[in-house]
RNA sequence: GCCGCGGUAGCUCAGAAGUAGAGCACUUCUCUGAAAAAGAAGGGGUGGCCGGAGCGUUACCGGCCCGCGGCA
């Protein structure tokens, strides 16, 4: 039996879900999300997320036109999800995927988990400490990054000396492990895998943003956010794009909740903000897929099929 | 028509008599337990137009044009 993997990704609204879909069905394949904002419960509208037939929450998985899926609606807002948890429910799914001998399909638009899982990165096993976090968090800049050249000045000189997110992190592993960080190293995925990557024009792009965020708005988004941020308040899982405009739409009751509408800004402003938003994260994600030379870019599905056709050919 | 306020970067606006800044946008880049996150670097302005005073002004004075508010 074989064992291969199919890879697709590419920026946001470039509709990589319906190719993925089809390839499964094509192929006789399941499909795992690498997204690192589907994973998350109840953010369904302003993610793109496509809707289960039958959600099924104890395998982690659910079809969606009949297609399994896996990695999607995996943990409630207010948890941190990182990219070590995605690693291990990637790999389990995969593993579950080629037991029932069929063909994983990883697809989604977050470079970093698709990285980690075809590239294998060894992140070093220090869990997050959010005590130390808080602890390091309101120090200035300048302050951490010297406190980290101190103590591994080698990691030091690969963070940007604003960075307090990376400072921090880098000094939480430091003062755990008392251990420098170890050097870049890689555990490649174990068979062999094709990736595809889904490339529009910027008009086609352009295009589809802007039916994309219109989609959002009728469907409910409005409501879905609201009702989020009712139940959890502003949790950090709500720094998304989709999410994260609504907040000054919004009249905080509290530092948390809403109740009403600010009058700060309007709906449409709302909606040209998600946009411009959306148009930015699909620069950074090109931006993170643009060097690796792996990727066969392309722009149409029939291509897809024929690259994959080749790719499980038995050699 | 009159009175007032304003016209400075793509947008919103600071500022000072000695040839200009900020935030956002834009371009490029980084990425090893928050990544739709968190950061870094960079480009960009005949300062509404015309004239005058002044060593010199976008900044002062006058006229004109344009926008906003008020009064008739």
């Amino acid at each position: 039996m074989l064992k291969k993997l199919i890879v697709i990704l590419g920026p946001t609204a470039v509709g990589k879900s319906e190719l993925a879909i089809k390839l499964a069905k094509k192929f006789n394949g399941e499909i795992v999300s690498a997204d690192s904002r589907q994973i998350y419960k109840g953010m369904d509208i302003g993610t793109g997320k496509i809707a289960p037939d039958t959600p099924n929450s104890l395998t982690h998985a659910f079809t969606h036109q009949e297609v399994p899926h896996y990695c999607i609606d995996v943990v409630s807002p207010v948890k941190i999800f990182t990219v070590i948890q995605y690693t291990k429910l990637a790999l389990a799914a995969i593993r579950k995927i080629f037991k029932k001998r069929k063909i994983p399909i990883l697809c989604g638009g977050t470079g970093f988990y698709i990285k980690a899982i075809i590239d294998g990165l060894t992140i070093p096993k220090v869990e997050p400490d959010w005590k130390l976090r808080a602890k390091l968090e309101p120090k200035p800049a300048e302050e951490l990054f010297n406190k980290l050249k101190k103590l591994d000045p080698n990691r030091a000189k690969t963070i940007e000396n604003q960075n307090k997110r990376r400072l921090v992190r880098a000094l939480e592993i430091i003062i755990k492990t008392k251990k420098p960080i170890p050097l870049v190293s890689k555990k490649p995925f174990p068979y062999p895998f094709l990736i595809l990557g889904i490339k529009l024009s910027e008009q086609e792009t352009e295009k589809r943003i802007e039916k994309r965020v219109k989609k959002m708005v009728n469907l409910g988004l409005e409501k879905e956010v609201a009702n989020l941020v009712a139940t959890h308040g502003w949790v950090p899982a709500f720094q998304t794009i989709g999410y994260q405009e609504w907040k000054e739409y919004f009249t905080p009751l509290n530092s948390k909740h809403l109740t009403g509408f600010s009058g700060k800004i309007d709906k449409d402003k709302v909606k040209d903000l998600i946009a411009l938003h959306t148009r930015q994260l699909v620069k950074r994600q090109m931006a993170w897929f643009k060097h690796d030379k792996r990727i066969k870019w392309i722009k149409k599905q029939p291509e897809a099929a024929k690259l994959v056709r080749n790719f499980l050919k038995p050699c």
